[in-house]
DNA sequence: TATGAATGAGGCTTCATTCAT
DNA sequence: TATGAATGAAGCCTCATTCAT
């Protein structure tokens, strides 16, 4: 079973520090927010939130290593894969991404950032390093959530259906958010209505086993 | 016929000056550009770069006109409805997708980002009603594409299966785009490979009429 | 002869600037003075500054050429070697450093600090390249007005006595400058009579031929 | 006969600190070394460090305390005026200087830099008094070896020559120190040799009794 | 149309120092 | 004696923007 060391005051400290910046770097942008007002909000000041943190690439790196590890928890706790059929496990999945897109459009975004993979910046940061982890982890489990229903042909041909599949819902969801004002007011149909659609769309034109 | 006015020498400078900006903030990113970096390599003034444009954010506009524009035509251009099966109209339009995602990746950008829909802004600034009146122009004649082609048993449904394949499209390109370290570390394969064979999925995956 | 580029406003304007920072430097140190410090004296803005001088480190190398080249420039004006008897040469130059050191002691400092020798910096950076032409310059001029008094036996010799004299009328005058009010309270004498004898000394115990 | 008092546990971890901020302050200069650096080096916290000096300005002063009365017991053990001849003494005078530039810059600067000699200062600082008390017998002690052999016609005479000489072998391994590279690459010759010329050139220029 | 000159406002980061425990 | 936690004040530097010419 997975354990955390028991977190002392500095590591509590530092995740509510960087759940502040979350909430700044969600509404107004990594780039528009300032460290003064990371500190202001945060109630503490410029020089303390640098105790916690080398400097502001720090704190993105922090909270991109925050968001993946409760992705991947949330991932293996809502779902065992084989005890439900793919299009349950399909959907949830979905569902799962588009909720961490409406709470938590920072680590939505991260998901499908280029994530650093030289070694030797990995051996160096212990954030970037873990990030990577989990990186893989949510693949492989994304993966083992429909290994054995996709239809293939070889090995790479798995690989490609399954990176589309993640890709495409990825794209849907970003669509839909960034749309959604001229969706409807193009089509009249509201956000909701049309994502499930869409992956309900998306589930079927996939030949699964 | 769509006319263009005959472009005076203020119009061309203009326009030379955005392509250079384009390039920066395409290599660097817009936040990371600035204004001098424009005017150093346009070779003017800063003064001058804000006679041609009121200020950074008009830069922004103004390349994001001028995207959404040369798509279009490119679109019109290499397309016509009708004259070919639907695979090749599919895959010609994921083909200038990627191609405008390699060599304006800030165009390809704007595609997907959220479009000021406000009429009251659409009224105060040309540059963002052309990108509005654009955007509609490139989505109406997308759909003309598949609309014969596309199952459906509503309208609705159509433009929910329409904007979903545009979504899929987007998001399999920039998954490939910013994975593409990891797919090749992971899987061996080359990213021109992974989209091939994911837009040919993605057509196949779709009962075509 | 040399001539100086008809000096535009940039130039005189950088120059006035440099020559409020040398005295900030001068009374605080170099450390102990802040970019602010400077604009305020001058009278601009710490913006105005940065358009002169890339950052603090260029301000002082600037200074550092100005004092260099005055220096050549005053020592080339009062001295024509050959003109008049050794012991006379030897004098002024020891007055023209101690006058240095007394109007310009960043700039006397700089006469024996270590000076930049690196191609690859030289050739990037058109002040250091200035100091070190300079530097070269002042080092000729100064042999040339002893290498044909001072005895020895091969060309190293020549070089080892020239820099040797060099070095210790810089320690003489340093150490009189600060040991002053030691050299009061403990001697009586003050700093000229001091200063007037051990350059009186150091030349007589010179064997010169 | 000089005693120390037994230094105790606090005194010799005072000692250890200094010794490491010693450390830092040749490596980096005291301006660029922060206390932070000197706690962490120590292994001891920052607020440990706090308890051991005032200040910064303390530590630098207890370095300069430690580094005269090092450099006095090394001078008073190697030396024995009278028991060796003139040129002997001078030579290793000027040999304990140069391995002291060379082993603690900051102690060999510290010996000609300016000194407090303030009362009301001395009175309320100890280490300030005790720096100046070592910097009387440290005179003293040098003009003792040459004060009978070197030729003079009064008192304060003899004062401007012993402090001349002093002046000059500073004068000589800053010199020295600083150029090193210039020396190489104008001269080929290299500093040991210099040096050594240079001191041999020093003592016989003096006219010794 | 073009620009040389200037800058206000603010960004990131640092550091000596304090204080409660 | 030792320290974990915090910070005020300041430092260097940047940048979009303005304005007189």
């Amino acid at each position: 079973m997975a354990r955390k060391k028991t977190p002392n005051l500095e590591e509590l400290n530092r995740d509510k520090i960087a759940e502040i910046a979350r909430e700044l770097f969600t509404l107004q942008g990594f780039e528009n927010t300032t460290m003064n007002d990371v500190a202001k909000k945060a109630n503490i000041s410029k020089s303390t939130l640098y105790v916690y943190f080398m400097n502001k690439e720090a704190v993105r790196n922090y909270l991109a290593m925050m968001s993946m590890n409760s992705f991947y928890e949330e991932l293996t706790e809502k779902l065992q894969p084989g005890t439900m059929p793919v299009r349950q496990l399909f959907m949830k999945i979905c569902d799962i991404l588009l909720e961490l897109k409406e709470k938590d459009p920072f680590g939505f975004a991260v998901l499908i950032e280029e994530i650093c993979v030289e070694d030797e910046m990995l051996m160096q940061d212990r954030v970037l390093a873990n990030i990577y982890e989990v990186g893989e982890k949510i693949n492989q489990f994304i993966f083992s959530c429909f290994r054995h229903d996709l239809p293939h042909r070889s090995e790479s041909d798995l690989f490609i259906k399954e990176f589309s599949l993640w890709g495409s819902i990825y794209g849907i969801i970003t669509f839909a958010d960034n749309k959604e004002k001229y969706l409807t007011k193009a089509t009249g149909m509201t956000k909701v209505h049309f994502l499930e659609n869409s992956f309900s769309y998306l589930f079927e034109s996939v030949n699964w086993k």
